[in-house]
DNA sequence: GATGAATGAGGATTCATTCAT
DNA sequence: CATGAATGAATCCTCATTCAT
């Protein structure tokens, strides 16, 4: 039960997090590859400095300082550059520390590292999360995406539920399926919540304390033995 | 501890929910007052069935059988006839069976109808549910209606979980309000999740199974006493 | 036998010669009305000026003295406006003279008469049929629209050859279908081959004596009797 | 009277089939020759598929499985190569079968074989065709190709019609140049309506019959003699 | 000679909002 | 109050051609 976080993709099993239809070739050239990241680069502040719909084409390329003719010589059009945006950004969302999760016995602890894992992941690419989740509710390619790396999670989670039942660690009352979709839920909307509102007037938050909250009311909700 | 969601605006405790500043005055005539609610009415069903942003304003006067200038007679902008069609809304979203809720001295049993209540009420509304959750995502004036909403009934239930606290019925390490943040997330996400997405291929749940599910974590979670 | 050209629509029985899924409501104001019709005559001169390629929206904006908007009010693009062109060039295509075509006995006189009434046509609206041409060479609506108009010309043709044959007034060796098809494109090419081509160095040539040439082929061609 | 259609180049007298002006000089090298006709046969095969105006350079080099800059190396620019398609096609265009005529006395057979002749050769090569007949519609160098040709062929005729007529073998009162020139329309306009256009429900015509009818038609119109 | 990245002018189209009738 | 025509700023995108490597 190692990822915890449904409606998101971090631990993504998959090599690419996005849809490869939306990728192209690889620039042949050197120049052409340094172009193309200039342009994911100038995007990605683009987009978090002005939100995706009111992000123009021309300030992306007027930020990479480069025509806009070279745009579409690797992107298609602004879906396609976000693409770019989030296949990037895996490569920092993927588990980063998951090694140090302790490959432990005592399941809470696994709990906790994962969830803590997750959480400091979502609170770096805070901007960028905040960001699919308005492209996810405006554009309906990302809407699907988005929901199929929520269900990915959501299932990872429910068999370690399930699992947990078995050896007896669990409340067996609980549909594993459902219990993975609200858990996972809380985690995922608790760091959007916390990390990815450009907050007006948000007083900051304890960050240990988010994790041992989540993670004591997983386990809690669960009725993980031994937690007095 | 009657609300349960945050995110959302079930149960406000306020006269309108939408901000009056975005409502305009009565108009005078009934005549008018009719055109009025024919053109919520259009709004509401333009909205619901191609979302805010490709929603155009002469889809809803054609919706509505009537001229583009009549809208302006009653609406300054997109903005302000979607701030409309909430305000309608709130009439069913308003605790519609909170009477039904037995002032018990059950916890368990005052959550599970409160519980109960919001999801019904949800599903009732899932599109337009969906609809502010994309509103949110791009317009601030309503990103900041949902953050003040959802804080609101995070807070109201943290006193509820504080409340419990004292009284011995809850896991005294828990801050009330991060606890109350996390559950209230739980619920309003799988509410949005379940009901409000046009699931492509989503098969449809047991309802009871979804209160009975958020309910138990919810009072795992809690640690409420004496459920076995 | 009253029409002789393919690959043409004079004298179309139809109500509109263009397709009616391109033409949309009729202004209701009549404002509407007249801003309209200025827009298709500024229409027609642009694209007699400068072909239909190089006609852009905006220079027939400009020759209409409107706004971009205002063409979008009532043409969907370029190919709409060029319907409606055509369907105003329609009225006076339509047999404007077969009224003087005298119904006798005689098929030569009544062959004349057609084809000096197309002809006639033909030349009038000389620049708006070598744009014809240079649209179906382009856009397949308006090469579908030629060649069905085409078609039913040759069709008609075919059956007054089949009704002379029978009557003994033709060649019985000719298939009235094909030998219709080669002297309907003959007419209806060389009246673009004189009248539509912007002649660099073309000499006038004699009206007369085109009808002349090409009746006389025809019923040559056919062995109309009694010309010796 | 060898040749019989007009507004097309079967049976040039001309060297060269296209404007010399258009054409640059050979490649050096070998490997520069092959690379030249392989672009070439990808710019055939381009047009033929998108037509002159949808086709891009990029996607006959890429067809041609080179470089854009080496387009540039031996062609300077669309028309360029849409030239050296038609000096290639040139070839299979020239009379392939004219020394199959007969040089026989008999007018009729002579022009049998030669309307023949020419609508194998238009069957043959009916896209470029179509293709030519398009871009003379839009490209004002092509254009004037068309004509001049067209206009080289009628005179020819012409000389032969005006010979028949001399030798008592064709109807005195017709114009040679009008006659020639609808003759000519109508035998390359049939090959075009039957051939070139990609027919959406055309029904295959009977090769044999298309040749008869319009020899028929041509000797009937003329008024040969001896064919009762 | 070959390559393919860079350029950027140019045109179509949308739609919220105004205002004359 | 109702009507619906008029407006035009604002952007996206294409692709022939050039030129540094």
């Amino acid at each position: 039960m190692a990822s915890i976080a449904s409606d998101d993709w971090e631990g993504s099993p998959l090599p690419s997090m996005v849809n490869p239809a939306l990728l192209r070739d690889t620039p042949a050239t050197e120049r052409g590859a340094r172009r193309r990241s200039e342009l994911v680069a100038a995007a990605r502040k683009v987009f978090e400095r002005s939100g995706y719909l009111d992000a123009r084409l021309t300030d992306i390329t007027k930020e990479a300082k480069c025509s806009t003719g070279s745009f579409y010589t690797y992107f298609k059009n602004k879906e396609e550059v976000f693409a770019a945006v989030l296949e990037v950004a895996q490569q920092d969302m993927l588990h980063p520390g998951m090694d140090r999760v302790p490959d432990s016995d005592d399941p809470y602890a696994v709990l906790e590292a994962s969830n803590r894992a997750y959480l400091e992941a979502y609170r770096r690419n805070a901007k960028l999360m905040a960001l699919l989740e308005q492209v996810a509710n405006v554009d309906p390619t990302f809407r699907e995406l988005r929901r199929r790396r929520g269900e990915a999670f959501i299932h990872r989670n429910a068999r370690g539920i399930a699992d947990l039942q078995k050896r007896g660690y669990a409340d067996p009352d609980l549909d594993p399926m459902l219990a993975s979709r609200a858990l996972s839920s809380m985690v995922s909307r608790v760091a959007f919540s916390l990390f990815a509102r450009s907050g007006s007037g948000r007083e900051p938050v304890d960050f240990e304390q988010v994790v041992f909250t989540v993670t004591r009311i997983w386990a809690n909700g669960l009725r993980f033995p031994g937690h007095a």
